[in-house]
DNA sequence: ATAGGGTTAG
């Protein structure tokens, strides 16, 4: 057998440290298990010098269960190592295990070993972000005693613990006796007060701050321009963004990135975009800051855009990004795009986060597309009070209200809490079940077990329930004895009702709150003009017509669209500007013949606006723009999937009784959102049951 | 050798 002789120069613990030290920085795994092998080979894998830079190269790498298994099989030698036991604690905090970080400084007093003010202050902000406030308590003296207790570090870390738990006064205590040329414990201070909602408190801490001549930072800003946009006082905001441009923090990105947010909540886009493009870097939050303040607005195409511009320029989305622009698709009713946004978050592994699932959940219920939602909240693995409501919601506004219903059922019992938006889809769907016992009942349930308060979106929900049952007079008795102001959505549900149960008298009393409400508003005139209508009061529709060219109000112009092969079509009543425009209304006059021949349909007159014949009438409602759009969808897409059909306001009456009928004939499903809820008509009937 | 505070959501 040849002898090899192999040269092996085995490293000191020293280099092997600078290694680790390196492989830690970088994050690199490979190496780093490398080293730790050379390590054992070299039989210095116990010594506390490397013991210590391995545990911190696995905690950088997010290993932190393997780092527990180094310090655990470390000797009991390396074990009495105060460093060892603070790099340990250390690395589970910032790994998220603060509550096993407090448990293992337990068991490090329990062997008496000492800490510093290294341990303390790691062991504290893990105490501050388990909201372990008597812990905390504990160890705070322990530092006093331990003679700690006025090292900057320590003292931030309880001006954190004190103020996240809510209890300012030990923390303003402990910040009076603070070195005063360390920004971080206010810097703590503002962030939990701008966490609390105290904006004015963070805004005069901040005051303060500068008065005293502290220096600011770039951990300073953020939080505190976050306040200044919670209060909307753009001015203090302004005068925050000149104190930055002449400290020159503006090139720190978090900075960059509070201002482009503030700006944006504000609604100032121009100087959020200014801010954003003036930037040296950008990262993911750059670009949602802006969106989400976009889609606040209802920009919600501008905030689409932007997206597609972010991927463009290869920033991977977050479940932050990911969650605003399936808000954003929601709000605009964008379908195809939002089913992009989700295969592309389930590419990168974010439909897990729970921002992500709810805003799905939104997203496919708001565009129409409930049992996409229903498979979406299947799938999901956690979720909260905000999941189930979205689906509650989600059924009631697709005429699915007897699964809302059930679906709250199951909510309790799954042990999750309604909240205030719940009980509104639980009222939504009795009002559309015409369940007017069970609405009562939920109202009572909401104060007296879960003791929410009904605001005016619950009383708007019952008042539609009692009149759209016939109950006018309670629903006029709940209007003036409910505890909130009435507003016009009430008044508009009760109008509806007075149109739907012909009560002329009381239509005229709700119209004549409207015209105070909201004297430019349309809608009432047109409705009361209906009621007249369907009275055969005609003498009345002409002085409610002449009413509203005096006032100057005119009806918002109808629109329909629908997406398809990527773009948007959209139609205006009459519209003969799209390419294809001959195609469509030779579609639409063919839909209209085989719903006469075939279903008997008569044209519903009265729903036409202008003064002409009959027949004038009749061509004036057959080219309504859901009427085109359907006609438009019956051409391009494909038979067996669904039409959907988006309208800017509510459904007029013969589009609807006609549309039915198309759907029937046609053997198509039509889902069509107008601006009050979904109408998915198959065979001939509508899930709205006929009342909207 | 070891330490504290930040921006984005439904």
């Amino acid at each position: 057998m040849p002898c090899r002789s192999l040269i092996r120069v085995y490293p000191d613990s020293y280099t092997l440290s600078a290694t680790l030290r390196a492989c830690s920085t970088g994050s690199l795994i490979r190496p780093g298990q490398q080293a730790h092998a050379l390590a054992i080979t070299s039989s210095i894998a116990g010594d506390p010098l490397v013991s210590t830079r391995l545990i911190d190269m696995y905690f950088s790498c997010h290993l932190p269960v393997v780092a527990a298994l180094v310090f655990d099989s470390a000797p009991p030698l390396a074990l009495k190592n105060q460093v060892l036991w603070t790099m340990f604690i250390t690395g589970l905090t910032k790994n998220g295990e603060t509550r096993t970080a407090m448990e293992r400084f337990h068991s490090m007093r329990a062997l008496d070993i000492e800490s510093n003010q290294f341990t303390l202050s790691t062991v504290l902000s893990a105490c501050a972000s388990e909201r372990a406030l008597r812990f905390g308590f504990q160890v705070h003296g322990y530092a006093v005693r331990m003679g700690v207790g006025s090292s900057p570090f320590v003292q931030s870390s309880l001006v954190s613990l004190y103020s996240k738990c809510s209890d300012f006064s030990s923390a303003k205590r402990v910040l009076e006796t603070s070195n005063l040329d360390d920004p971080v414990s206010w810097n703590a201070l503002i962030v939990s007060c701008a966490r609390g909602a105290l904006h004015e408190d963070a805004l005069s801490l901040f005051a303060e701050m500068h008065h005293q001549g502290l220096p600011l930072d770039e951990f300073t800003y953020p939080s505190t321009l976050n306040s200044a946009s919670s209060t909307g006082d753009i001015g203090s905001g302004r005068c925050i963004h000149c104190l930055i441009l002449r400290s020159g923090f503006d090139s720190h990105m978090h900075v960059g990135n509070a201002l482009v947010d503030m700006y944006a909540k504000l609604g100032s886009f121009d100087c959020a975009r200014r801010v954003f493009n003036e930037m040296l870097e950008r990262d993911v939050v750059t670009w949602t800051s802006l969106l989400v303040g976009l889609a606040r607005q209802g920009l919600h195409d501008v905030a689409l855009q932007l997206y597609s511009t972010m991927r463009a320029h290869r920033v991977e989305p977050d479940e932050f990004a990911t969650a605003g622009a399936l808000s954003s698709c929601a709000g605009s009713t964008a379908l195809e795009l939002g089913r992009q946004v989700h295969a592309a978050s389930v590419r990168c592994g974010l439909e897990t986060f729970l921002s992500v699932t709810n805003s799905l959940v939104t997203m496919y219920a708001k565009c129409g597309s409930i049992n996409d939602a229903c498979g979406v909240f299947d799938a999901s693995t956690c979720r909260d009070a905000v999941t189930w409501t979205a689906l509650i919601v989600g059924y009631a506004q697709n005429g699915r209200g007897r699964d809302s219903l059930r679906l709250y059922d199951a909510m309790l019992f799954s042990g999750i809490r309604p909240d205030y938006v719940t009980f509104i889809g639980l009222l939504f769907a009795c009002s559309h079940f015409g369940l007017v016992e069970s609405g009562r009942a939920y109202l009572e349930s909401m104060e007296k077990v879960y003791h929410i308060i009904p605001g005016p979106e619950h009383y708007a929900c019952m008042v539609d329930l009692l009149g759209r049952s016939g109950r006018l007079e309670e629903a006029v008795e709940l209007l003036e004895r409910m505890g909130v102001e009435s507003d016009a959505t009430m008044w508009k549900s009760l109008l509806a009702a007075c149109r739907v149960h012909r009560d002329v008298l009381l239509a005229e009393r709700a119209a004549q709150r409207l015209f105070e409400l909201a004297p430019e508003d349309a809608v009432p005139h047109v409705m009361l003009a209906n009621v007249y209508c369907a009275a055969g009061r005609w003498a009345d529709v002409a002085r409610v017509r002449s009413l509203m060219r005096a006032r100057g109000v005119s009806k918002e112009p109808g629109w329909s669209w629908m997406e398809g092969g990527g773009a948007v079509h959209a139609f205006r009543a009459g519209d003969r500007g799209h390419p294809r425009a001959a195609d469509i209304f030779a579609m639409v006059a063919e839909m209209m013949q085989r719903i006469k021949k075939e279903e008997g349909y008569k044209a519903e007159t009265g729903f036409a606006l202008h003064d002409e014949s009959e027949e004038g009438k009749a061509a004036e409602l057959a080219h309504h723009s859901e009427k085109l759009a359907v006609a438009w969808g019956l051409i391009t897409s494909p038979f067996g999937k669904p039409i959907r059909v988006y309208k800017n306001l509510r459904v007029c009456g013969d589009c609807h009784a006609a549309l039915k009928l198309v759907a029937k004939v046609y053997e198509r499903v039509i889902i069509l959102r107008d601006a009050n809820c979904f109408h998915h008509m198959r065979e001939g009937t509508c899930s709205c049951g006929d009342y909207w």
